[in-house]
DNA sequence: AATATATACCTTGACAGACGATGTATATTG
DNA sequence: CAATATACATCGTCTGTCAAGGTATATATT
């Protein structure tokens, strides 16, 4: 990975969100597509991505259900919330501060 | 603090070179500088401060020599090294790559 | 003279998120 | 039939942050 896990620290949740947000999506395929979005450089770990789900639906802020494949392995799809939109203007808007105070401080 | 740690986690680093790229400086000073830059929407904790500058010292990217003042408490001034000098540009295109990253995840 | 506040340094231990390693199972392809 | 891709999941380790605590000096307040 080219961009730093610490940096991407904090993120994750809401790339997650804004990834479901466009469509109901599953790990495995949410980890292809941020790589490929970023041409390969971000990748979120399966290791963390499944532990931020777990905080995401602890949270409430996706549900979950099982696809209905009848072929090839099984899926387990998320869904944002309706407080899992709330939650992302907010991720969102946090973004934007920070970006702008870090950009502040390296000049 | 209004920016989580976590988002700040990653930079604290590439922020305290590019401080010290101005100007010698000392942690108190640093501190306080560093709030009123972003209007008190950044502070790094002590804490995270000093052992920043212990991994920044390791790592030979700044010196530290004592203040010779004369009355008030002591000052341990921090410098930034050549290898500092180029590690903060590194750091400084790590973080232009993970800016373009993460605004192109978060829609 | 005692107390509070500001300046300035520093350490310890706990916590939380990221992830390497590892494991399961199914389907395809050479 | 072995290798690769798809797809899920967990465990234990590592690292950066920070709350809490400590030391010392100087000034302002009561």
């Amino acid at each position: 990975m080219s961009i730093t896990s610490d940096i991407l620290r904090g993120h994750t949740e809401a790339i997650i969100l804004a990834h479901l947000l466009e469509q109901d999506s599953y790990g495995y395929q949410i980890n292809k597509d941020i790589m490929k979005k970023t041409e390969n450089r971000c990748e979120l770990k399966e290791a963390t991505l499944y532990s931020a789900f777990r905080r995401l639906e602890q949270a409430g802020y996706i549900r979950t259900y099982w696809g209905d494949e009848t072929v090839g392995a099984r899926r387990r799809y998320y869904s944002v919330t309706e407080e899992g939109r709330r939650a992302y203007q907010v991720y969102k808007r946090e973004w934007e501060e920070a970006k702008a105070a870090i950009d502040q401080l390296l000049i």
